[in-house]
DNA sequence: GCATAGATGCGAATGAATCGCAATTACAGC
DNA sequence: GCTGTAATTGCGATTCATTCGCATCTATGC
């Protein structure tokens, strides 16, 4: 798990205190393999902990997303609901499998380097981009070929 | 505006029909300069037809959408909400500049770059990309300087 | 013109996310 | 270790964009 320490420090620098419920939520996060919404979150975070509430999560979400700790994504499967997932990892995008709704990480440095060409020509400067790809993934393509030529 | 005889066709081929509601809809985005949300694009249609719904809208957009005749759109400031612009424009994505609210369009090949190499890579197929992204433009980069140099 | 499947308008429903508020609790200072 | 206090929590109520149900209307093929 990412260091207690860190963690710590980063909620006291904004004068935000240490919860069992915000180590929960981040504890949740690291263990997860799959993208996580708050429903889900919750649900892991009510096994350990049953009082927890669901406003809490969105809430401790929130915070977290704030310091900088974990990241919020946008599928496109499903647009209005928002994934999370820590924050740090290598650069990556996610595609969406229309076939079987698997989510599959994706590495490409093209959109790093379109933000530094617009950055250059229009002197924008990027905080932020929402990035996600949806599709078949190669076992759903080929599915489908097969089903066409029976 | 967009040839009627297609939008006609594009309809009759489905079985729907021709309705001065989705006449009105599609000429109200064809006007449009900026990009409407729902919401907007109600409000301007109650201006020449009082009696449309906002259901309508709402399944008219929908029905469009569906025949490729407009495209929806996330913005990262407001990302819940959808936006609307007609189909069939040069490929572009969108910025939204976090001090003053402008939607900026940038234009790039690095996406349908990325698009390919990741499909030949994984053998992924592509049908939908949502891109958004987010900062400040050279006006309120330019803005925050002189501020904090003051 | 007529029949009828598709569309509309209205209000109600949905569902993720947020808020208000009273009750708890982390933690700095003693 | 105790205390005071401001941050945090849990709960239920609320928001807000979008969607639904359904009775009424209407575009379109005959």
């Amino acid at each position: 798990m990412r260091q207690e320490l860190d963690v710590r420090e980063r909620l006291a620098k904004r004068g935000l205190r240490v919860t069992p419920q915000r180590l929960l939520v981040l504890q949740i996060l690291e263990e997860a393999e799959d993208h996580l919404d708050a429903e889900a979150i919750y649900e892991r975070a009510r096994e350990r902990d049953p009082n927890v509430s669901l406003a809490t999560v969105y809430r401790t979400l929130s915070k977290l997303k704030e310091l900088g700790l974990v990241e919020q994504r946008y599928f496109a499967r499903d647009h209005k609901r928002e994934y999370y997932e820590v924050a740090g990892r290598r650069e990556h995008y996610h595609f969406t499998c229309l076939g079987c709704g698997r989510v599959i990480e994706v590495h490409t440095s093209r959109i790093q380097q379109a933000k530094e060409e617009i950055s250059r020509e229009l002197g924008l400067v990027f905080t932020h981009a929402c990035i996600c790809f949806e599709g078949y993934c190669a076992e759903c393509v080929a599915k489908q070929r097969n089903g066409e030529t029976r």
